[in-house]
DNA sequence: ATTCTGACAGCAA
DNA sequence: TTTGCTGCCAGAA
């Protein structure tokens, strides 16, 4: 990929949705997993962005399972209530406890080693 | 064209 | 252990 253009940023956006989507039910990913996975290991805060605009696509976005690298839920304010993602997480059997995933590295899911 | 901003992550203190 | 700073880089407050 020799440029870098809109479409290209686009495609960014695209393929952040592409993991995302596949992030199993009650599992859950961190932000620099998906960069990393990506291949642009650097560009955390960039899923985060993708995340965000993921709420205006017409496309259901399990943007609840990406949390931060601790299991913190820190895009909880980015959701219609305050409450929706920690609710979202424990309709699928996810614990959560003072905005962190109990037992994260057991419902972690890295796409760099579950995808091939 | 420029500047500002973050749903992060890593590391220095 | 915890906090605070810094690099990061695509969108647009």
């Amino acid at each position: 990929m020799p440029h870098h253009r809109k479409t290209d940023n686009k495609d960014f956006f695209t393929r952040v949705y592409e993991v995302t989507k596949l992030i199993p039910y009650g599992r859950v990913t961190s932000y620099g997993a998906i960069a990393r996975y990506l291949g642009t290991g650097r560009s955390a805060r960039m899923v985060g962005w993708a995340m965000n605009a993921s709420h205006t696509s017409s496309i259901f976005i399990p943007a609840h399972r990406v949390v931060n690298r601790n299991g913190f839920l820190t895009g909880k304010h980015h959701f219609g209530n305050t409450k929706t993602m920690q609710q979202l997480l424990e309709n699928e059997g996810i614990i959560v406890e003072n905005d962190q995933i109990v037992n994260f590295s057991e419902k972690f899911w890295d796409p760099a080693t579950e995808l091939k």
